[in-house]
DNA sequence: ATGATATTGGCACTGAAGGCCAAAAAGCAA
DNA sequence: TTGCTTTTTGGCCTTCAGTGCCAATATCAT
């Protein structure tokens, strides 16, 4: 750790990124999220609505938490996996390992994930998320065939791959007993059960 | 035709959607889409605010026009589908008839998928409209599988054609010289090759 | 103490969206 | 022609998201 990170000029910040989330998860549990208002939050906290701001671009960002970092840490696994397993493995092996969570966190992954997908305003925002996140993936995908990142494939797998997440979402969500990886496996198959013929 | 729809009481409308929808894409066009108000649109139309919100429910329902009923003539041609058909054989020809467009609205259409995939904020609201357009994917599913809408496969079916289109709609805009059903069969082709091992 | 530095939060503004309702503009009946 | 019914219109007002601006605040360094 530097020690910049501890002590450093200027005036402290009162709060941060992790706090902000787990305030603003509360009223939205009790109040919903279209109903809870910013100055909700930052009554609730006692800081000023202009200060969530900075730390948050809008409202819908709030749930995503700090996305930028995770979508590093994909980035980051994907380009582990060996050039000698086939794409489409290698991405799964990403995805499932970027989605499992610690038993001590699942519920709140669980909890996070039920209020985006149930929450119709949060949906459409979260669209430019997975937007950046199959970005990720076309990108990966263009390093590995020498394409360029808007070239069909790359574009293409993007889309799929994030269909395939998504869908497994729905249904891990609607689903008890069935973990995430076997959500996220069973809609590959089923892909490819209905592509057979 | 009714008479009902030439001569009927009360006030008649100074407006319709597809007038507006003209209108809104020429200052769209113009300004763009988030400069672009609806005090801006209302004043070149020469009507009320208020009554522009009454053709559409918000700003970023205008590009899409009336997809209500686009949806619906969706479903109708999904349907046509023979059941000797494969399901994945149905879809891509829906979906492909669906897509198909007149010369004279080409170039119109073009513009409009041109707007609503290049402004992020526009985006994000589309998203809903995919929603609708797989729950309907979705529902064709499982009334050929005897499954639930949510059920897996129809799910994952849902998504993964919502993927095979928004892809094919992304090679289309940026490349020239290619047809909208040719970008549709070439991103199945790329998904199957992309799967195959 | 004093200055440099960084965060905070108040104020004011724009624009989307929606509730409410009187005014406007038609048809119809007497 | 007059009055009644029906339907759309659009003005007024409110809430809330989001942003620019900037003085106040709190800490470190000298």
């Amino acid at each position: 750790m530097s020690r910049a990170l501890e002590t450093r000029q200027g005036r402290p910040p009162v709060t941060n990124h992790a706090a902000i989330e787990r305030a603003a998860f509360q009223l939205f549990e009790m109040r919903g999220f279209d109903t809870t208002t910013l100055d909700d939050i930052a009554l609730h906290m006692g800081i000023g609505r202009r200060t969530v701001y900075r730390y948050f671009p809008s409202k819908f960002d709030i749930p995503w938490g700090q996305f930028d970092q995770n979508l590093e840490t994909f980035r980051g696994r994907l380009n582990l996996s060996p050039v000698t397993v086939p794409l489409w493995k290698g991405i799964q092996g990403a995805v499932i390992d970027f989605n499992s969570f610690d038993e001590n966190v699942l519920d709140q992954h669980r909890q996070r994930m039920r209020l985006i997908f149930e929450t119709p305003s949060l949906q459409a925002h979260s669209f430019l998320m997975y937007q950046r996140w199959r970005g990720v993936i076309a990108e990966f995908v263009a390093k590995r065939t020498g394409e360029s990142c808007d070239a069909a494939m790359p574009v293409t797998v993007g889309h799929a791959s994030l269909g395939l997440a998504l869908s497994a979402y729905d249904i891990w969500l609607s689903a008890e007993n069935l973990t995430l990886s076997e959500a996220l496996d069973s809609s590959l198959s089923n892909l490819r059960q209905h592509l057979e013929h």
